[in-house]
DNA sequence: CGATAACTTTGACACAGATCAAAAGCCCAA
DNA sequence: TTGGGCTTTTGATCTGTGTCAAAGTTATCG
């Protein structure tokens, strides 16, 4: 893990400046922001935080891909979130975490210092007003997600979760058409975000390139053949994911 | 449904004046609450919201217990929350709610009119931390309960669940010691909040009788014989299940 | 560049929980 | 009090996914 602070990049130039829990404030905010923010670097798998940890920081995902896990004693795991670029890790008013966060990817994350940061939330209103939206949507997200774990089969659990890297990277404006598409995540870490083994993760994932659906180029990037197909798959409503 | 605008409650002595959305206000901000407030109770199985609805109202549960769930297309049912008193419905900055919510018992709701809510929200830092901090505790829970959906077997599910119902009902005052806990919820209504079918609830359940953990006084309600089995087989960590 | 570890695929088999079916219990209305 | 519609229980059987095992592939590091 590596602190930026010196360096420490200018927010006007931050990629996630628009939709990130600062995305609301004007240019005095913001100032106040960069006085209590650094940079920090991680290499993918590094583990960021165990539960229990002291929760010194809270952050932002500015680029990769950190998740957000579960563990029961004898081993079994869940993920329970999947941060992307904006999102955001932490909770203002608890000292501690209560579940494991790990880079999967190579990641940056711009950490503010909690007890400044509070204050922030209780003084600043686009701070908070911002924070508000984004823990609807992470709810919004995580009750897909009960759907998902609760009542999806093996099938439509592995196309839900193909399509949502489809949607993810074009937001991300990574993945252009033309390019392939990344799965940030192994077949282990996949089948515990999507409460499976790996070994079915593996034969679903085979079965859509069999049937046509999928085409990889390596086992982590590949492309959408038939987006209607998979989109079938998903189980999802016919108008829950049309793209543009 | 019977809306109960003349009678309008008083806000002093609502039964969760100091747990739900309006918990942080002063009497000034009490005021301004009442103003746009309405009582209004549902019978058992009454339909509150469908998917799609315009929500004109944001609301709190005053007493009883509605259900949200989501639909998929062939009827396949995940409930994504059980809103008990304090709990909150209804998202601002969203003209339509996304899932159906259905009062399982006789309900109370504190209804508020959204577009003065979100006036309030915006002008009144009481009303939206307490509602930053509702809305985080809902996604604590969500995130539990996919722990639950993805990786718990059917046993761990229904003791997690009957250990739920016996922790909120201490919260709510009802259920003292002798007096016997109530599930809210048909046999179904809990198949699909555990992401099961209803044959093996009620298989699970009479198992729990059999080996005298639970004891029924009819199908609804229950004590429970043995705290410490029933812990020990919700598959949670030893210390987060202490009420005492 | 070779070897050693990590990840992935594939196959055979087992089992928890689903599905299908029917009986039993409970509740209310007439 | 009786009948009919729910909800719940119980039983028999089936099946999707887990488990166990081994081989194949790719990445990493000395």
């Amino acid at each position: 893990m590596t602190v930026d602070l010196l360096t420490r990049p200018k927010c006007s130039e931050c990629p996630i400046r628009h939709r990130a829990v600062c995305s609301r404030c004007d240019a005095d905010e913001i100032e106040q922001l960069e006085q209590i923010k650094s940079y920090k670097t991680f290499a993918a798998g590094d583990p960021i935080l165990w539960r229990g940890d002291d929760l010194t920081y809270v952050a932002s995902v500015v680029k990769g891909v950190a998740t957000l896990s579960k563990t029961m004693e004898d081993g079994r795991i869940q993920m329970v979130g999947l941060l992307m670029p904006s999102d955001f890790i932490g909770r203002p008013d608890r000292k501690t975490i209560e579940f494991d966060v790990v880079a999967a990817t190579e990641l940056t994350l711009c950490c503010f210092q909690r007890v400044p940061f509070e204050k922030m939330l209780a003084t600043v209103p686009h701070v908070s007003q911002r924070l508000l939206e984004i823990a609807l949507d992470e709810l919004d997200a995580a009750r897909d997600w009960m759907l998902l774990l609760g009542r999806k089969t093996a099938r439509e659990k592995i196309a839900t979760f193909v399509e949502m890297m489809v949607r993810r990277q074009h937001v991300d404006g990574l993945g252009l058409n033309t390019e392939p598409l990344v799965l940030p995540l192994t077949r282990d870490e996949i089948s515990n975000y999507l409460g499976l083994t790996l070994e079915t993760v593996s034969r679903q994932l085979n079965a859509l390139k069999k049937e046509g659906v999928l085409q990889f180029v390596d086992r982590r990037r590949f492309e959408v053949v038939d987006m209607a197909a998979l989109h079938a798959a998903s189980g999802d409503d016919s108008d829950g994911g049309v793209l543009f």
